[in-house]
DNA sequence: CAGCCGTGGTG
DNA sequence: TCACCAAGGCT
């Protein structure tokens, strides 16, 4: 028995109804693993059911418009992910006759595609013989071997690659890769995983050593910065303005409302005037009906955010887009700014 | 290549 | 509470 009939076999008795695992369909399988990329599964799946429903081929994503997508999109995160997919469709859509590319080097060179993707579309759709390394990948070998390099090193990479391509049972490449994830995903888990259920355990390097929770090792931590956002939500009774945020930072392409940001956490009554020189209330009479606070935690930064609701008589003129109240849903929100409007509206 | 890019679950 | 981190990739 190798390290892979184990996890075969594992899987076997042990693997999730997962709707991307009953086809072969290459585009259904790249949007599986497009949406699954640093997401779990379970808040994946209700997205990739609404895409494939929406977008049930790749001819029909060519031709969507990114606003759309993006909103299918909102509350998933990492939004460049649908913007690079549609370029993708169009891309394949306009030089390549709609057909996907059938081999390692050309799926790889897809934009949004890297390494892992590529592997566990060609495996999935082709059945050709690349090993995915994800986190789960990286966590069970590191265990297993008990491989110390860390794990978002170059070198640790690189090893990791090549211990994952050495272990792949290349006569059934799908199967190895689902099996290997999902038994990193269900039971050799980051925290507390089930050893004592585990097929592999007898000669598992961490569990017989008990270093099981010192591997793997991941090196430097990210500083986490504060960033001070006031978005001010202008209403007459019917309207509020909105704009589509540009492509560079976060919740590129998604609509927020009117922004002014400050490099310090300060008090509402030092905003006031910001608020006042602003464009669109210059000389305007209004009444600031409440202020609501919520500090929204990003990976790598926290946004302390304000909503100012302001009433107005009257919408000014204003380089924004005028919505009816009504229609607010309608358009794609980062997650804090479509849970206050919900809260509102 | 180190920093950037979301959201939500977990212990 | 809070750090960790999940079927990573881009620049």
């Amino acid at each position: 028995m190798t390290i892979s009939d184990t996890l075969k076999n594992w899987y076997k008795n042990n693997a999730r109804d997962l709707p991307w695992r009953n086809t072969n369909d290459a585009y259904l399988i790249w949007l599986s693993e497009i949406i699954l990329q640093q997401t779990r599964v379970e808040q994946g799946l209700p997205y990739y059911l609404a895409f494939a429903k929406a977008f049930p081929n790749l001819q029909k994503l060519s031709k969507a418009s990114e606003d759309q997508v993006l909103k299918l999109w909102q509350g998933l995160g990492y939004y460049s992910r649908a913007r690079n997919m549609m370029f993708t469709a169009q891309q394949i859509a306009n030089h390549n006759n709609g057909i996907f590319p059938n081999n390692y080097k050309d799926i790889l060179a897809l934009k949004g595609v890297g390494p892992y993707t590529a592997a566990a579309i060609a495996s999935f759709a082709f059945g050709l013989p690349y090993a995915v390394v994800d986190g789960n990948v990286f966590r069970i070998l590191s265990r297993y071997y008990g491989v110390e390099l860390p794990i978002n090193s170059t070198k640790g990479k690189k090893y990791f690659e090549v211990l994952a391509q050495k272990v792949l049972d290349i006569e059934n490449p799908a199967t190895h890769n689902q099996a290997i994830m999902e038994f990193g995903s269900l039971l050799c888990k980051p925290k507390n995983p089930d050893c004592n259920s585990c097929p592999l355990s007898d000669s598992c390097v961490a569990f017989n050593q008990k270093r099981i929770a010192l591997l793997p090792i991941k090196e430097k931590k990210l500083k986490i910065q504060n960033r001070y956002l006031h978005y001010i939500l202008l209403n007459d009774g019917k309207r509020i303005f909105i704009e589509k945020r540009d492509y560079s930072g976060i919740w590129k392409g998604l609509y927020q409302l009117p922004l002014i940001e400050t490099v310090e956490n300060i008090t509402v009554d030092n905003v006031i005037p910001l608020i006042m020189e602003n464009e669109i209330l210059k000389n305007q009479d209004f009444e600031l009906k409440e202020v609501r606070e919520k500090i929204h935690k990003l990976t790598h930064r926290n946004l302390h955010i304000r909503f100012y609701w302001i009433e107005i008589a009257e919408m000014p003129k204003a380089n924004y887009l005028s919505i009816l109240c009504s229609d607010w849903n309608d358009y794609a929100f980062p997650q804090p700014i479509h849970q206050f409007l919900s809260s509102i509206f």
